[in-house]
DNA sequence: TGCTTAATGTTCATGTTTGAACTATTATGT
DNA sequence: ACATAATAGTTCAAACATGAACATTAAGCA
């Protein structure tokens, strides 16, 4: 018995999840270098658009939709902050939290840095019908599921 | 004129895109948990798959591979070679260049990991019938091509 | 009430990633 | 051949992410 035909590389599965995974990083790393002009990275675009979707919500909210750490949010909003994007406040009836909202700034640099990132995405999706879009988006939404279970 | 008709957020594309990145997020750090047991990271694992399918490889082509910097790559290795997974020995027609192998020790752990590595990715993407799965490949694959020519 | 447990955010030490400058070697062009 | 370019790998400092320990505040419950 041959172990190589057991091999991960002769899944179809695998072989397409690693497909999905290079698309991701090179996205990313697209997305940095065209971000930069606006000094501002990927990350700090995440949050500037958590920020704008879910106005007041909390670090610790935030941390959880980014999929980091708490202590990553810390050390990630000064800056933000220093550059007038948003804004830190004490909840009045919760001591503990700090509800963030964008400042006028901060969502005219997001209007600008969303541009960019559309403009990438909808390069590397106008290679698929809508109907394939959808899909990828419903596979993909099933997959963040099902792992977020285990 | 409403500005906000032109949200990213209404748009499938970006929409679905999103779902994409995120899946990928969730199963990379679910693989890290993982791995854990083993005492291996993603990209270690990542370095470890990339000899055992292009053995004698250089770090610059491992680098170009993993889409990652070559000091990166630099920084990664003496982990792995000094735990005896690989071997890092010069060309004798080039000798600039240090040709990349992994070892046996190296190969039994490879083996251990991919099967973690699949597991998780058969549960993901089980979600999926094959034509799905297909269909999401070469969607992805495009997508990378497209993105590295720009 | 008062005690215990949980939640929020911060700090800090550790490890990782990056890009620029550097050395050594090879390729190219005159 | 020789000077110049380009390439492979390393070094180093700075940026970044992570997780554990901590302080403060809130919630649950006897």
């Amino acid at each position: 018995m041959n172990i190589k035909q057991e091999l991960p590389w002769d899944n179809p599965r695998f072989r397409n999840w690693v497909a999905v995974a290079r698309a991701c990083h090179v996205l990313e790393r697209t997305l940095a270098v065209k971000l930069a002009p606006l000094d501002l990275k990927p990350a700090q675009l995440d949050v500037l658009m958590n920020l704008y979707r879910h106005p007041g919500m909390s670090q610790h909210d935030l941390a959880r939709k980014l999929l980091v750490g708490r202590s990553n949010i810390t050390m990630l909003l000064p800056q933000l902050e220093g550059r007038g994007l948003l804004r830190r406040e004490g909840d009045e009836k919760d001591k503990r939290v700090l509800r963030l909202n964008l400042t006028e700034a901060g969502e005219a640099l997001l209007m600008k840095a969303l541009k960019v990132h559309m403009a990438l995405i909808e390069k590397a999706m106008s290679q698929s019908t809508p109907e394939q879009c959808d899909l990828i988006g419903e596979q993909m939404r099933k997959i963040a599921d099902v792992l977020k279970e285990a």
